[in-house]
DNA sequence: TGGAATTTGTCCGTATGTATG
DNA sequence: CCATACATACGGACAAATTCC
């Protein structure tokens, strides 16, 4: 190998990181595999894992064993705070929101959920599941629990959004037309797990793929529970961000 | 098999949840295959399959598929706020804290720290990794980048602490003796990913599974950037909480 | 359920160039 | 000139994780 000055891997490292912030490789797109790599540089397949390597620690690409190397996407950075929504943070990244109506039905409320709206054991209420977008990439599966028995008309609002794609609209709007003028988040809780086989399927992951899930409590006036929501991300695509 | 009013898979799942709940199967322990289980109840395989998924839609356990099911552990309920320390939510839970640093050293400032913290690309930072613990279980794994030009004397502290195990220390407390007598977080942005391997290593954990990690920027008097730390959490065994 | 194919990770060893003393 | 240490590069084999059929 000719003598250059800067060692060999460190070049394969340049030329691969050049070629992700041309965009010749887009985001979350995969690279070729270190054997195809190690063929096109011409070089021995350590050489490649090593340059490979160094990208990850610069946070350019993320390695996946068994599966592939992909290069990172930025993250959709969702801001946490009690009157911030879905589509205000999309529209701080100029990303065109929406948000889709899966399913309507009742349901007697989880315990969990009951708990949180302050709803006896086993209440009737709202259930609503939801898939929230980005320029079309999914994004959020929620599923919503809805105290209707204080906020009068809501099921039918909700039914009227029913499996059209592409609606635009927040919880605000709806709840505003049932006489509530205020709406906003009291309590946040963030965990990580696998994704259920729905959330696969709806953000469109692999199942070895981890999720971001929320659960949120919204209150009314008089903090009053209205909705208790557990919404899942896809964990690769979103951070949180909390600010003080 | 005896009729006996309840169906078989039910009572197979309150044994189970019974077992988990008196210990016999511990938090974060594997059960049994599902064969195993079948031959131990005289059941056919199906009927420990309807059990075990009707646990886990309580959320007793998680089913991880081709490697197993394990008894979920109560996650840690770490709360975000400005002033919340690791310490207090530990406390809350009457968990006994202890806190290592494994190791001290100046360095160069990654471009995103040298960012956070308003320091000129490349400037030299302390660099302080630490192991947090809750009962002797790992819990968090912390890469600190102090701003130690703004904390004369910090460096020496923290060497103090260097190494020693159980060591219960806050950061408010040391940079007390800088001269600083005001601390508290800013920005907390949390995401999802896999482990490094250092991470997997100190926190005990599998590297398939995944960490939660927190990038928190905290600031002094005058909203004077002191540190910015960079902490991955065992995504299983905690959650984040956000009240408003 | 199981096995083949793909892909990354790690271990063995070998060789070469460079810097140090 | 020699000994040593270290980073670089190559080759082969196998392990581990994932995907697909």
């Amino acid at each position: 190998m000719e003598h250059s000055g800067v060692a060999l891997w460190r070049r394969i490292k340049n030329t691969l990181s050049q070629e992700i912030d041309q965009g010749d490789i887009k985001p979350d797109q995969r690279l070729p595999s270190s054997q195809a790599l190690a063929a096109r540089f011409g070089v021995n397949r350590h050489t490649v894992l090593k340059a490979v390597s160094a990208l990850q620690e610069e946070g350019k690409v993320r390695i996946e064993r068994g599966r592939g190397t992909y290069a990172v996407a930025n993250r959709l950075d969702y801001n946490i705070g009690p009157n911030q929504l879905f589509e205000q943070n999309l529209a701080a990244h100029n990303l065109a929101p929406s948000r889709t109506v899966l399913s309507v039905a009742e349901c007697h409320a989880p315990s969990r959920a009951a708990d949180a709206l302050k709803l006896s054991k086993g209440s009737q209420v709202l259930l609503v599941t939801t898939l929230g977008e980005a320029e079309g990439l999914p994004v959020n599966y929620g599923i919503h629990y809805i105290a209707g028995s204080r906020l009068p008309g809501i099921a039918q609002l909700f039914r009227s959004f029913e499996g059209k794609t592409c609606q635009v609209f927040t919880f605000p709007e709806l709840f505003e037309k049932c006489g509530i003028n205020e709406y906003h988040r009291k309590d946040v809780v963030i965990r990580s797990r696998r994704p259920t086989n729905d959330e696969a399927r709806y953000l469109n992951i692999p199942a070895v793929e981890h999720v971001l899930t929320t659960r949120v409590l919204s209150v009314g006036p008089k903090e009053i529970p209205l909705t208790y929501a557990e919404t899942a991300f896809a964990g690769s695509r979103v951070s949180f961000r909390v600010s003080f």
